[in-house]
DNA sequence: CGATTGACGTACG
DNA sequence: TCGTACGCCAATC
């Protein structure tokens, strides 16, 4: 190991990559929730680590489409980490999907479940 | 190094 | 139906 500065455990860089990876899949104009993606890794009680995956997502590569993930009930809470207020709500009403008070309208005809759509 | 926090969600009263 | 408690665990204080 020597001068390895990488402590991070390997179980759990898989974590953080299945999550990203996970995310990458979503098709334009689908969402999802943290906790479905949770569910689908696994760890059903595990949503806050997704939320945490998210975090650094803006600089891992390629492109994790973040603002197609949100919470349980359609609401864009992750909308603060976009910079602009309301970038994440223009992302998504430019893929089809309409916003209305931070909230994702038709939520259900747009959720996109992994457990369901990658069929694992 | 213990306590707190957090882009969440479920359980329980 | 609504509010509170807690699990999950990395990062931060």
């Amino acid at each position: 190991m020597g001068k390895m500065q990488q402590v991070y455990d390997a179980d759990k860089i898989t974590f953080f990559e299945k999550v990203y990876q996970v995310v990458r899949l979503i098709p334009e104009g689908r969402v999802t929730s943290y906790g479905a993606i949770a569910a689908y890794l696994g760890s059903a009680r595990s949503s806050r680590m997704v939320g945490w995956a998210m975090n650094g997502s803006h600089r891992v590569k390629p492109k994790v489409p973040a603002h197609r993930v949100v919470n349980r009930i359609g609401m864009l809470t992750g909308k603060h980490f976009f910079g602009e207020q309301n970038t994440m709500k223009h992302l998504l009403e430019k893929e089809g999907v309409k916003v209305e008070d931070d909230k994702i309208v038709d939520f259900k005809k747009h959720f996109w479940d992994p457990a369901v759509e990658l069929l694992l």
